[in-house]
DNA sequence: TCAAGATGCTAATACGCATTAGTCGCCGCT
DNA sequence: AGCGGCGACTAATGCGTATTAGCATCTTGA
């Protein structure tokens, strides 16, 4: 037996308060600049209260254009059945950053399906304030028509399509894969191997920038599988290189075919051999990617972009180093 | 220099086709009751196109129609840092389903927060075309106010609340702790304890009831803490205990704990003593609860309600028994 | 030839709120 | 007396869509 009573509107209050709806929501809203007898505002506090009256977010929002709502578009499953789940940091800091910021997030579902899908979905995007998008992928033509219709989004993760029109938050490889060659070249070693993934990607340059600058002489390996040969791994220890730095990326396989092969070759860490990863799993010697930060500062953007209050659409955050245990000075090849 | 167009309305489209606003809705309505010529049909739609035209989803919704929009309200965060997330599966399974039905979802933040941003949050809820609810906590009033409303809502587990009008998808507990219990008095097992958690809830009070309608003779036990002691154990097994049987919850402490006390008591499971835990982590004997199929339910019966067709507001899903090694034939006591 | 019916569309309005541009009465001042 | 100004509010409008009632115009059939 449902009562199924409509819930109260602000013309509600006005009727039985006997004053107009634009009062109620005059006082309802706060307004200071709207001048108002004290006497009046009591009485409509005091019926809105009774009536239980509940704002009506969706006319809220038509009315004023904001809705506090922040999209998500991660170009595949948010919740993803997969343990190693490399977002959930970075969305958790989104999700607490959104959170203090009162915003509520659109999590867009069909971004992972095919291109017409995927289309369809980018276009929803617009039912939020604006967007953040995840990943590596940019679909050009719909991307391109949000941006240029000033419509406000972030990437998490440095882009340079578009002209460089894109916002986004991403982590500052280059520098940090340059200190990580720089500890190591302080540590003695001289003949270091850099073990690319076979993927491109704006993170993937930038790495690979780091690395150069630091240490110009490290000969570049690229992996062209998800598997390395023991025999590679000994083959490079005699012609004497003494680290290897690995590629760290979302899937982390570089990083694990390595070490496979380093152990299938019977090398010790780092007795025989050094091993740094750049951004890998937490406390492996290399630096860290400040997923949640990245989270965090995407949210702020977005609401800066937003109020147009942006000064810096495009930033870089700083990765933490770490120490580790994989990485001490060379073996004495005397 | 961005362009800074506005987005594209029906009231464009109207123009430059030659129409009225009405027909623009009606035909990207797809109304089939209300006719219109084949080429004016097409020509909207070519404009439509051609603009790139997405409909405004808060308007939508404010016009007494559908945004495709579903709530989660999940009391908590929904990305939390902890790496044990039991809602994980449920919410996997909410979007997978909701992905395929065309649905996006809304995450209400602050829903972790004080009892007032609750209660806005809850209050936000009305923005999405109806809403999840996850876990044990029932604002009373607040969720009172939906329900008679007539807002869509489903929780995620079951509720007796409100007199027993709250939609839910929930586990069929009884049943399942019951065959538990049967497959333990077919094995020969006739001392039986059961561990309860400390806290209550209506699904504790499910287990436990299929726990005695199945084998009235078992003893019950409340741990008062998440601990137990070995003695504790070693006691029961002195009184001809011969099975133990778990609750299993969404921190799974009852069954770490008996499971460190059968340990430090130096027993063999299932050699010295069965073990049993009631909805516990996978491939322990007892059942599992089908987290992902309760997501893709709740959704289901979410847009049945949205859409007027519910037939069964309330519905419990069968929890798969799962063997395990932890239990066996209790040992010969002669 | 004219009523009845079909066809193709539009005008008007609702949805619930925020906001802007007033309106109205009254007081103080010259 | 007349004017400015201020306090306290309201009327009107917009946000972008869906829906309903209804209006021309065109076919038909008798």
């Amino acid at each position: 037996m449902t009562t199924e009573r409509r819930m109260p509107r602000q013309a509600d209050i006005a009727r039985i308060a006997g004053v107009s709806q634009a009062a109620v929501s005059v006082v309802l809203g706060g307004k200071q600049t709207i001048r108002m007898a004290e006497e009046t505002r009591a009485r409509i506090l005091e019926v809105a209260e009774e009536l239980g009256y509940v704002p009506h977010p969706v006319a809220k929002r038509l009315a004023h254009s904001r809705s506090n709502l922040l999209g998500l578009y991660t170009f595949r499953t948010a919740f993803p059945t997969n343990e190693a789940d490399i977002y959930h940091p970075i969305l958790s800091g989104v999700e607490a950053e959104a959170a203090s910021l009162g915003q509520d997030l659109i999590l867009f579902t069909g971004t992972s399906g095919p291109e017409a899908r995927q289309e369809t979905a980018i276009r929803r995007t617009r039912m939020a304030d604006g967007c953040l998008f995840f990943g590596r992928q940019v679909p050009e033509a719909p991307v391109a028509r949000l941006v240029e219709t000033g419509f406000p989004l972030v990437y998490i993760g440095r882009r340079p399509e578009l002209g460089g029109r894109i916002p986004y938050i991403g982590a500052d490889y280059v520098t940090a894969s340059a200190q990580v060659l720089e500890r190591l070249l302080s540590l003695g070693h001289r003949n270091i191997r850099y073990v690319r993934e076979p993927d491109e990607a704006p993170s993937s340059e930038d790495r690979l920038l780091g690395v150069l600058q630091a240490a110009p002489s490290t000969q570049v390996v690229r992996l062209d599988g998800p598997d390395l040969s023991a025999d590679a791994v000994r083959s490079w220890l005699a012609d004497g290189v003494t680290a290897l730095v690995v590629e760290g990326t979302d899937t982390g396989t570089a990083y694990r075919a390595v070490r496979a092969a380093v152990d299938a070759a019977g090398l010790s860490v780092p007795g025989d051999l050094s091993l740094a990863v750049l951004g890998g799993p937490p406390g492996v010697s290399g630096f860290e990617v400040p997923m949640q930060e990245m989270g965090r500062h995407a949210v702020r953007l977005l609401i800066e972009l937003i109020t147009d209050k942006a000064t810096t659409p495009q930033q870089l955050l700083w990765c933490p180093p770490v120490a580790g245990r994989e990485v001490g000075p060379p073996r004495s090849t005397e």
